[in-house]
RNA sequence: GCGCCGGUAGCUCAGUGGAUAGAGCAGUAGCCUUCUAAGCUAUUGGUCGCAGGUCCGAUUCCUGCCCGGCGCACCA
């Protein structure tokens, strides 16, 4: 819609310049924005005021006469796209005169206003469409995402939580917007940190019957904390430390075979927190075997020329570029995560043919995955690679989350605790879990990604404001509505649209028209906090329009079937909003 | 020291080269014999960190400074 309005304000700034005798210039890049409030129309344009200057006329003159040249366009057509009833492209349906006039306001502004009949042949769109609405072109392009990327040893803690809830919805969403899209999980099961708890197991707790502990995630976390405190604390563990590192890097089989058992209850244990979240991957690659593909590739990244040996390690040197050094592998021989990360990314574009790489990681690596970037640029691996960082997420009240120092909120803390105090204010919901898994994503979601997030569990399992369950409530408060006419002589196919002309429901239908725009937004920003927002910005809309007009009237049933449409309509996006933040609607609370 | 991110209402956060800077919470005043009150309606509240500069116009862009956080060679 944007585009097409900026198509036809270039023919009216063409057009203008022959009639209006304007001098020639080179046309300013045309910007349509959202205006800030109803009262400016739908659509606005200030390339008037841009103009000014050029054309050596006061941005009002120059904005009423491309208006009246824009109004002209509605009812006799525009130059190269034909009327503007005709916006749309083929197969839209009967899609006339999308716009009802073109205001100008001080001090220069063009403003658009939507036509009634484009706004309700909107709802019957929306209903014939159902999920699928809002859906994108579909793209050649193929789009990997990774995200998650958990250490085993390690235990998933709330800032992990962050990291799965954006990478799972740029996923959904940039599916949406029409690409193909992989989900990727890059598992951490190799690096000094897994050797460290195994050296813990080995110091500590060696008499104990590790099969029988219950929660096996929990006690490797804490043995990985005791064993890094321990080394801190007593240098001459250090020794014997390295003894075991070195042993298992040689293979000793017991300690493989520790690893494998050790390395699987974490995997199961992150098995188990997707599963409860609802999060899946189609591919998932592991940190043990990039190290080995790493290795094999180290000969040919010695003859690019900023990697060289360095105080007997091997590091990319970019002081050319201001970013400094990045080791690659340790003077002990040992691979470090930039190797790693080099050969998985060949591998991402070499065999699975992607287009572009999107990976989701804490933003205090923000200078890695520059220097990884360029360090693949230098090998001639000119590839689209894009790093979505977020900022931390602490607990109210406690100091920074550490895994080395053992004060990590574990994510199934957090989640059970949710769900406990959900079904504490409502014992009657049968949806407690939806609601509390919605209330956690959609409490971390609605933050910008570089917005650091002091998690305040009382304040998330509040259920008013601006939360999930707040919009999940308008979902199923329109799912009971819609509930009551099954079997009744309400209809909502073929109901006469034309009847919505009240002010909210128009304003309703205007939120619904946004949706499009705002998937392929978000797929292309990666601003995942947007898709919260507007769901917000609907549900408030609904419940407005809820407070205002009786949906269900006896006295009117053609109006009724109208509202019925329209309300569906908004179950439709408004459901699938949630989805695209990977929240459930259910239908009843 | 260099670099990155933030500093917007009492609190938590949106937002933007332009039209009166917006939400939620908290506060105040109303609304359940009426489709789910997890709701609605109205309302109080702001030197957009500070100082310069560019511009017809800056909270938004540039420069400097202050405050908070983070990152800068063998963790990931």
């Amino acid at each position: 819609m944007k585009k097409q309005i900026q198509k036809i304000i270039k023919d009216a700034l063409l057009e203008a310049k022959k009639t209006h005798n304007w001098p020639d210039f080179d046309e300013p890049e045309i910007i349509i924005d959202y205006p800030k409030s109803e009262q400016f129309g739908d659509y606005s344009c200030n390339i008037a005021m841009a103009l000014a200057k050029k054309v050596g006329k006061s941005p009002m003159e120059i904005a009423s006469q491309i208006a009246e040249l824009l109004n002209g366009y509605i009812t006799e057509g525009a130059p190269s796209s034909g009327p503007m009833g005709h916006l749309l492209p083929e197969g839209e349906g009967e899609m006339n005169n999308v716009f009802e006039k073109v205001e100008v306001a001080a001090p220069g502004y063009l403003n658009f206003y939507l036509s009634k009949k484009y706004l309700q042949d909107l709802v019957l769109k929306i209903n014939t469409e159902k999920d699928s609405f809002g859906n994108g072109e579909e793209k050649k392009e193929k789009v990997m995402v990774e995200f998650s990327q958990p250490n085993t040893h390690k235990e998933f803690h709330i800032g992990h939580l962050r990291n799965v809830f954006v990478g799972d919805s740029l996923v959904k969403v940039i599916r949406k917007a029409g690409s193909q899209v992989i989900g990727a999980n890059y598992i951490g099961d190799t690096g000094s940190h897994i050797a460290k708890c195994l050296w813990g197991i080995a110091k500590f707790h060696s008499q104990e019957k590790l099969d029988e502990i219950s929660n096996k995630a929990e006690f490797l976390g804490k043995v990985y904390t005791q064993a890094v405190q321990a080394i801190a604390e007593n240098p001459e563990f250090e020794n014997e430390f390295k003894n075991i590192q070195n042993e298992f890097e040689n293979g000793d089989p017991k300690l493989a075979a520790l690893w494998q058992k050790t390395k699987q209850w974490s995997l199961d244990d992150f098995q188990k927190i997707y599963d409860q979240l609802s999060v899946s991957f189609d591919v998932y690659f592991w940190e043990s075997e990039e190290e080995l593909e790493g290795k094999k590739m180290l000969k040919e990244l010695l003859k690019v020329s900023c990697i060289k040996e360095s105080q007997g390690a091997i590091v990319a040197d970019l002081e050319e570029y201001g970013l400094g050094v990045l080791v690659l592998v340790r003077k002990d021989g040992s691979a470090l995560y930039g190797l790693k990360d080099i050969s998985l990314a060949v591998k991402k574009f070499r065999e699975f043919e992607i287009d572009r790489s999107v990976i989701v990681v804490d933003l205090r690596q923000s200078l890695y995955f520059k220097q990884l970037f360029k360090v693949l640029e230098c090998m001639g691996f000119h590839k689209n690679m894009q790093h979505v960082g977020y900022e931390f997420v602490s607990l109210k009240g406690s100091e920074m989350m550490s895994s080395r120092k053992g004060n990590i909120i574990p994510a199934t803390y957090l989640i059970q605790e949710t769900i406990k105090r959900v079904k504490e204010k409502f014992p009657d919901t049968d949806a407690a879990e939806q609601i509390a898994i919605g209330a956690l994503k959609f409490y971390m979601l609605k933050y910008s990604s570089q917005s650091k997030i002091e998690y305040d569990i009382e304040e998330s399992v509040k259920l008013d404001g601006a939360t999930g369950p707040y919009v999940q409530y308008a979902h199923a408060r329109i799912c009971s509505i819609l509930g009551k006419i099954q079997n009744t002589r309400y209809k909502i196919q073929n109901a006469d649209l034309a009847l919505l002309v009240n002010e909210k429901e128009l304003s309703l239908i205007k939120e619904l028209n946004n949706f499009q725009q705002l998937v392929e937004l978000v797929a292309e920003t990666y601003e995942v906090n947007k898709l919260a927002h507007y769901a917000i910005k609907l549900a408030d809309k609904f419940h407005s329009f809820y407070g205002a007009c009786k949906v269900i009237d006896e006295q009117n049933p053609e109006l009724s079937g109208a509202r019925l449409s329209l309300i569906n309509a908004v179950k439709i996006v408004l459901a699938e909003t949630l989805t695209l933040i990977g929240v459930e609607a259910p239908e009843k609370m």
